[in-house]
RNA sequence: GCUGAAAUAGCUCAGCUGGCAGAGCACUUCACUCGUAAUGAAGGGGUCGUGGGUUCGAGUCCCAUUUUCAGCUCCA
């Protein structure tokens, strides 16, 4: 038989050998480094026998399916020390993840003296250094051997496996899996491994069943790479918006307050208000929107009109007793109110205002609402997941023949807002689609979602978009297309959202006059543009960790006088920045100069101005900056005209280093 | 909501088996009036998250609660 290497090499054996086999043959440096194959591009197991034509690609931990096995492998071997150290742990699943791999053990929880000792248990396991042997059984002899070993989630997944025959097994030492594979050789081959962390989670991720202990762990072939990715875990935290936009005093949180609910602190606020001025204006003037301003709370009757009563009630923060009799009506006899969790209805009451005519049309309306969500407890996160929230929200009316272009245009101002705040590489696009299997979630029928769906496939399709499309992740009354951007953590969350609306403007009754003079249903888009202002904000902090542009920091420059007898001088500069509309502070404290620039630097400014003796004879100012190539002496006059210029246009300058 | 951890000065943290509340940075004052990454000295600042309990005595032990963190689940 033929077999066929990466390079395009080929290989010719007389008998069938295995894949570890051939690697040995081509050197041993590599079998030593194998960690699992490809045989014509499926994955395998460096044991798979072959005794055909094929292709091979044997891999290494520099791949990404060798990362996979080398790390399964190790979550067995931690599974075998956790079964050493704590007999009556049961075991349930553990994948090998991105950058590392997990293990669910039905057991008690974990301290992280626990997971030291599991560590060293682990070390003596590789050391031993068994090999895995892979067998495979029927699915009685499967059910009798689990059952024997008393493992009842490995019994219940073999049971629930489609496969009779050949149910696949790895086993060293003592230790047996249920596992399909593929891993290493031998344990000996895991060079270097950490636990990082354990908690709870269900069982088969359903929160209805069991909790189980879950323990977090990553590998290397290396120890220098674990230990680079041990320390880059620490880097990151720096970028943390949670951590570091408290310490940059963006944003604080209060207990009696309450969870979700942040406080701007001065600098945060004015990022924001950069945010909402530009967004407004740039709406307003350039996108052809009108502004409109509808309130943050509304009665029960309202969002019974839009069903919000009916599929989202519970996610609702509601105003006084809501017990209702059976026709829905308040038993106390008060009016029921709640805060919005969207300004749809609003909006569609602004569009109703008065008989709109197809010559209105598109009608499209921009709030900055500010709407709320009781999230449960355990959600909240920083900035991220919150109770209350802004978002530059808005609401599209228009023709059956306007919904595309329309579509479009807000796809085009979402990706010029990423483009602006310099994330446009930083996103994914999905299409968010409704979940056949539970349509009692949404309104309408199956074949209205088919056809509003294929509408929105063909509008992305046609822009050209390179999404992914995702089940269960739509609105209850249409599909999203949702603009996804992860946290330094590799967290995933919405940033801007673009829906297609096919049922509310029935239930609100919406209607244009058209050419004809009939009564004709509008369509609806619902969208944002740069998104939620706290989401936005948490996701500028990691992504330039907290170097902002100049046009979004909330202090711009700072005068730095190098004693207080050039107060006045600084003085008159910084009336001067003010007067164009710098955002410039003064450090008039009797440090040193150097310790001034040192703060001004740790409070990640752009610019600094030095001023003294020389500067004020010239009328120029000394710049430092942390942008490269803008160091030196300036007229104070260019000073300002280049700032302003780069504040104008929202310039995103590179940093020094 | 679930599992676990944590909460001590503005910030970062120390405080052992219960026995007078600590450090560094920050802040204030004084001296210095300074030329590009930390001038010196002195001083102020804490109901130890909150509420109960055990004890002669609680930052420390127990219970409840709030908030924060990690993860799970959820996210119209």
């Amino acid at each position: 038989m033929k077999v066929t290497l990466k390079d395009g090499s080929c290989k010719e054996y007389a008998s069938a050998m295995t894949v570890i086999d051939i690697a040995a043959d081509i050197s041993d440096g590599l079998a030593r480094a194998a960690c699992a194959a490809e045989i014509d591009g499926q994955i395998a197991d460096l044991r798979t026998v072959i005794d055909r034509d094929c292709e091979l690609n044997i891999l290494t931990f520099d791949s990404e399916g060798g990362k996979r096995a080398y790390r399964h492998t190790c979550a067995h071997v931690m599974a075998e020390a956790v079964q050493n150290l704590y007999p009556d742990a049961k075991l349930a699943i553990g994948p090998a993840i991105d950058n590392g791999f997990y293990y669910d053990f039905d057991m008690p929880s974990l301290s992280r003296e626990d997971l030291d000792n599991i560590e060293k248990e682990m070390k003596k396991i590789i050391k031993k250094g068994d090999r895995l042997e892979r067998y495979t059984l029927s699915k009685e002899e499967a059910v009798k051997l689990m059952t024997g070993r008393d493992e009842p989630y490995k019994v219940e997944m073999i049971n629930e496996h489609p496969d009779t025959d050949t149910l696949t097994f790895y086993k060293q030492g003592d230790f047996i899996e249920f596992c399909a594979g593929p891993h290493l050789i031998s344990t000996k081959q895991i060079k270097a491994f950490k636990l990082t962390s354990s908690s709870g989670a269900y069982w088969r991720g359903d929160e209805h069943n069991k909790m189980l202990t879950r323990i977090y762990g990553t590998a290397f072939n290396k120890k220098q790479d674990l230990e680079d990715y041990l320390e880059y875990l620490e880097d990151i935290k720096n970028r943390d918006h949670n951590k570091l936009g408290r310490e940059m005093d963006l944003f604080t949180t209060v207990d009696v307050i309450g969870q979700g609910l942040p406080l701007f602190m001065p600098k945060g606020t004015k990022m924001i208000q950069k945010l909402q001025r530009w967004i407004e204006d740039l709406e307003d003037n350039e996108w052809g929107y009108v502004r409109t301003r509808t309130p943050l709370m509304a009665k029960s009757d309202l969002y019974k009109i839009s069903d919000h009563w009916g599929h989202y009630k519970e996610g609702m923060f509601i105003l006084g007793d809501d017990d209702e009799d059976e026709n829905g009506n308040s038993i106390s006899g008060n009016d029921i109110f709640a805060l919005r969790p969207m300004t749809c209805p609003f909006q569609y009451y602004v569009y109703k205002a008065r008989q709109k005519s197809y010559r209105d049309l598109p009608y499209r309306m921009g709030e900055t609402s500010t709407i709320f969500r009781n999230e449960d407890s355990g959600e909240m996160h920083g900035l991220t997941r919150v109770r209350q929230f802004t978002i530059s929200e808005g609401h599209l009316i228009c023709t059956p023949e306007q919904i595309a272009e329309e579509f479009k245009g807000c796809v085009d101002l979402a990706r010029h807002c990423l483009k602006t705040l310099g994330l446009e590489e930083d996103v994914t696009y999905r299409m968010s689609k409704w979940d056949p299997e539970n349509p009692e979630k949404y309104l309408g029928t199956a074949e209205e979602w088919d056809k509003v769906e294929g509408a929105m496939r063909e509008i992305l399709d046609d822009i050209g978009l390179d999404y992914t499309e995702e089940k269960g992740e739509a609105a209850f009354y249409g599909p999203k297309l949702d603009i996804q951007a992860k946290n330094v953590y590799g967290k995933e969350d919405t940033m801007i959202t673009v829906q297609l609306d096919m049922f509310l403007s029935e239930r609100f009754d919406m209607y244009y006059i058209d050419e004809n003079g009939d009564k004709k249903r509008p369509y609806i888009i619902h969208r944002t543009s740069m998104g939620c202002y706290e989401r936005t904000l948490a996701w500028l902090i990691e992504k330039y960790a907290g170097k902002f542009p100049t046009w979004l920091c909330a202090e711009q420059v700072r005068v730095l006088p190098i004693s207080e007898k050039f107060k006045d001088y600084a003085g008159k500069v910084l009336s001067e920045l003010k007067k164009n509309g710098i955002d410039a502070t003064v450090d008039n404290r009797s440090e040193k100069i150097g310790y001034k620039i040192r703060e001004a630097r740790l409070d990640k400014l752009p610019y600094m101005l030095v001023v003294g003796a020389q500067e004020e004879e010239t009328g120029k100012v000394s710049v430092r900056s942390r942008f490269a190539g803008d160091e030196g002496q300036k007229d104070l006059q260019v000073f300002i005209d280049d700032i302003c210029r780069e504040i104008r246009t929202k310039e995103i300058r590179t940093e020094i280093e």
